[in-house]
DNA sequence: TTGTACGCGTTATCAC
DNA sequence: GTGATAACGCGTACAA
């Protein structure tokens, strides 16, 4: 016999009014109430959230899917985790590894009732294949998608890029590499793009040879510094694809005595602690704004379902920020 | 009317033999498996793993307890993500920002059924307190917990911080800060016992001046340097919490203009990627190992409970090691 | 305000 | 190999 069965045995009310007891329903006399509530004391009762979920058809869990927990989504992940918890709800972890077959576990999580809503951090499937599963609950992006099948908080970098762009030349730093993260994103595409299209309008050089793909941790930034070196020139600045791979290029850069930022500028992207501390210049990127941003769409859709009425949050207007610093 | 009796009916068979086929049992005729499988197909039926969840008593998922997601928690999160999920198990976040109360609700969770098993990352409650919910679950913890009431994956990191004193003195410093982390916490114990011990077996000075607490980010660390170099005497070598800490004092040295290893030697913990790039001597910290020997003790609970026998992995011995760099 | 009866979707224990 | 039937623990129309 269960617990619950145990205090409908115990206080002589039914399995209703307990019910209603649990969830503070406000139908219910004090006297039931407090005598239930002492029952519930002495048995150390806590409802089965398994039952629960099952009965209402919500678990109040929130999947977050992504590649691998690293450095970049960290900020995103702290966030929305504790953001969702405010709200009542929980956190599920989904790794993929870059793995379209993992990754649809998170889908089919949803379609299972497992979790309520999805975020998507990074993700390799295809938008049409993931749109199916929106009827399944509320999804939504940080990553851009393409398509606008399924939502998508994410900024626009070409603007954080410009940014960047006007600062380096109105420093005089015109040859410009750059060195983009994953090759088909649609961040690297739109960072490519606002380059190209920079370059242009001032009469600039567009260095394609410069361009390096794939380059994400500090490593990779120290690999790329040391293969541009072999080139026949040396571009003035670089464009890093994050504050990480800025700082594998400072510290190759202190390695081979190129100077900074005389011969060789800087940029990095998002603001991390650690480019305050190392003093790189960078792209202030409101990270954890996009986070809550993201856990309010989803609340927008959960919220009303939980609390029978539409859950309207207000997204404010998010923007980019130079943050000029010492490798500038 | 749920897919599962529509499953039922179309196929004419009964409840059980409909599980059967769902869950694989061999104790099923050939024709009939063929026949549900394939109206399975036509009703892209999935399972409620809420319902699963209920019937059986198991989530199949995994909570992780910590303060907040951070840079230190990374890569023993990740793993444990990872290796978790190869098993069949989902994990949850819990972040409790230091609060008591945030963290009872996972232990809470447990009671409920909506986690199987706990990982403690660090925790803030008493092990007394913990210890009354081991019998809800399996409970491991990384953060060494004092007490035996809640088994530790954790190392001593007195045994760490030796192979980085043995190095200084070897190297002729013998002048030596510690910046530590949380006051309270055992490891800090650990480290500031073996820092002592070492120095009096040496005949060294035990610079308790030179002790700072709650060092954890590189910010911390440049403010305890610029604290530091305030005194009368600057110290030969710094210990430091983490590898975070050291990048803060190499970074506010360079700023002070102090020699680094000559006026100022660094060494951090756990040897991270940044230290390796930034050239930071430190000491080896096998975190990943520590969570998978983290699942595999929650593992040997939850998997008897799954396959029906007791589950032993193997624990290898785990060592701490010195990499040697350019900051000593 | 309270109680009845049923539903949620699946597993498990018996029989046969 | 297959099939009734009873759990699993709780929410909730609906009626009283």
């Amino acid at each position: 016999m269960s617990k619950f069965d145990e205090i409908i045995r115990l206080s002589g009310y039914s399995r209703a009014t307990v019910s209603r007891v649990i969830n503070h329903s406000r139908h219910v006399s004090p006297e039931a109430r407090a005598k239930i509530l002492t029952i519930m004391k002495q048995l150390n009762y806590v409802p089965n959230r398994n039952a629960v979920s099952l009965s209402t058809g919500q678990t109040n869990q929130i999947g977050i899917v992504m590649a691998s927990t690293n450095e970049i989504v960290l900020s995103f992940l702290n966030q929305f985790v504790d953001i969702a918890m405010d709200y009542g709800f929980q956190t599920i972890i989904y790794t993929t590894r870059g793995d379209k077959e993992n990754e649809l576990r998170a889908f089919e999580d949803l379609r299972s009732k497992r979790v309520d809503g999805l975020v998507i951090v990074t993700c390799v499937n295809e938008p049409r294949l993931l749109k199916a599963y929106c009827e399944y609950g509320p999804i939504v992006s940080w990553q851009r998608m393409g398509s606008d099948e399924i939502p998508s908080v994410a900024m626009d970098q070409a603007e954080g890029y410009r940014l960047a762009l006007e600062h380096l030349v109105s420093k005089g730093y015109t040859r410009i590499a750059n060195l983009f993260g994953r090759v088909e994103s649609l961040n690297t595409r739109s960072r490519r793009e606002a380059y190209e299209q920079f370059m242009r309008d001032h009469h600039l050089p567009v260095r394609t040879d410069w361009y390096r793909y794939s380059v994400f941790t500090p490593t990779d930034g120290e690999e790329a510094l040391r293969e541009l070196i072999t080139g026949s020139e040396l571009p003035q600045a670089v464009l890093c694809a994050n504050d990480y791979v800025a700082i594998g290029i400072q510290s190759e850069a202190n390695k081979q005595a190129i100077s900074i930022p005389d011969q060789l500028a800087i940029v990095g992207f998002d603001d991390t602690e650690l480019a305050h501390t190392l003093g790189i210049t960078t792209i202030y990127n409101p990270i954890a704004e996009q986070a809550t941003h993201a856990f309010y769409r989803l609340w927008a859709v959960l919220g009303k379902q939980q609390m029978g009425q539409e859950q309207q949050l207000p997204l404010e207007k998010l923007q980019y920020k130079l943050i000029a610093r010492q490798t500038t």
